[in-house]
DNA sequence: AAGGGTTTTCTTGTATACATAAATGGTAAA
DNA sequence: TTTACCATTTATGTATACAAGAAAACCCTT
């Protein structure tokens, strides 16, 4: 009965940040265009590590690869190194970008310090009602799913989508448009989202208990953010966000991460 | 003998965010392709008010005025609009982004937040000598432009430099290429920028006290990064940048600021 | 005269042809 | 055998032609 270690990272794959994708929540009709399919499509396969990570990427290559013609494909590549995903490289084309363990470590202390400015300007300015209670009906909906002494798949599942609706709530709660288009750009790095490094210990009791006292945060968060108290709203997700950076740590020491969209960026050494 | 009000924002049109215009510092032959002249050349004229703010952008329109073919046209339209200067628009094409002047005080916020995790960064992990050097050098050199009891314009010129300077250096003192990455993005957005308002009243001693005050601020980073003490370089940072919030503050009232590239993308109202 | 439908035009998305520059491979000379 | 130079090839940057969709204008009908 040995604890085994396995990662979830469902919605890893984050919204975009360009406008092109517009779903409006409901599923219609889907109005994709070629470019926003070939830039899904290329953030799916360097996620996934189908392109290697550091290697140039030639545009011909992805054009026969995906059939479309280099206008769009051009236009996707473009995209995806202002998302951080690509480098530009000096004599033209693109490369896979690589994270280093501490470059990802930054990005984690880089949202936590953006959750923290959200959090501590909803509590300065003051938020409304009905954000409020949306984000605590979130919270509430988190307990009923932690409330089981044992989690299965699904409520890990569960957890990390209405983890991730949380903490849009949150950056929605500051009401500032610049900052939320600014912690959405981070959060595009797939291991610096939110819900990135989910340490799922199937039959130990560890896993839940982090996710108890992340959630303990959450409530708190919103206490201080009701009671006006600003700069313990800031400290309370600067602190949050390090549980992500001891995932982190567990996650390179056990091996255990290439189930996680992503891991292939990141470089063992340097 | 009334102190006449202007604004000097020398360098308010930032380092791009995309690598292709890497003039290696010494000035060699311009490697400019088309792309990266319509990008200049279109932020420019953003930046001047030739486009009005809100305006849609229409493609030929820009083809004519430029001179060049749609295909780099498009390319430079894509990466203002990752740059955030353009929105786009939900049927294609783009309009020029207008920004209210909450969303300037929060952006100014988001600078201050991330210079302070910088310094905060560079205070706990360390830094090397020989920035730590080039950075009490460049301090070094502007109390000698702040030395003079009277700053004319082209010591107001040097100060901006040289602050732009400090700045860049204090990012470089964090070591880290994600959060620099984060701050160049930050301050592209043109108000954003360490000098974005520089207030100078000519024959007052008024805007000299202000750089005065904003000098000692950088001194004492400095000396907090020496002293291992992040959270007090983190929170000078964040005071530091609480002087563009008062300008900002003192701008939009007396109603000069027309001489500032950007301004004209603020709104009045709402 | 007003409203709705149709047609026209304008704009953007896509594909492809062409040019130019860099990289690579081969050959010749030392 | 190694190196240097030239040629070929392959890559990206640029221009333009074509298609599809939306907006606007105009005409027809009530």
């Amino acid at each position: 009965m040995q604890n085994t270690t396995k990662f979830i990272a469902i919605k890893a794959i984050n919204t975009p940040t360009n406008g092109l994708d517009s779903t409006e929540g409901m599923m219609q009709s889907v109005p994709t265009s070629v470019q926003t399919k070939a830039q899904l499509q290329l953030r799916e396969m360097i996620l996934a590590g189908e392109l290697p990570a550091g290697a140039r990427i030639a545009e011909l290559a992805i054009v026969q690869r995906l059939g479309f013609s280099r206008t769009p494909i051009r236009a996707a590549l473009v995209r995806l190194e202002q998302e951080g995903l690509l480098d530009a490289l000096p004599n033209g084309g693109y490369a896979v970008k690589t994270f280093s363990e501490r470059d990802v470590s930054d990005a984690i202390e880089l949202r936590g310090t953006l959750e923290g400015l959200s959090a501590r300007l909803a509590a300065e300015r003051g938020v409304t009602t009905e954000v409020l209670s949306q984000a605590r009906q979130c919270l509430r909906a988190i307990d009923a799913v932690l409330s089981a002494s044992a989690l299965n798949d699904e409520a890990f599942a569960s957890y990390v989508t209405l983890n991730e609706t949380f903490h849009a709530l949150l950056s929605d709660l500051a009401g500032s448009s610049v900052i939320a288009k600014e912690l959405e750009r981070v959060c595009s790095m797939p291991f610096a989202s939110p819900s990135g490094f989910v340490v799922v210990q199937t039959n130990g009791p560890k896993a839940r208990d982090m996710l108890i006292v992340a959630q303990d945060q959450h409530w708190q968060v919103l206490d201080a953010i009701e009671r006006r108290e600003g700069a313990r709203a800031e400290g309370l997700m600067r602190e949050h966000s390090r549980l992500a950076q001891r995932n982190l740590r567990d996650a390179v020491q056990s091996q255990h991460l290439h189930h996680m969209p992503g891991v292939q960026l990141i470089r063992r050494k340097n």
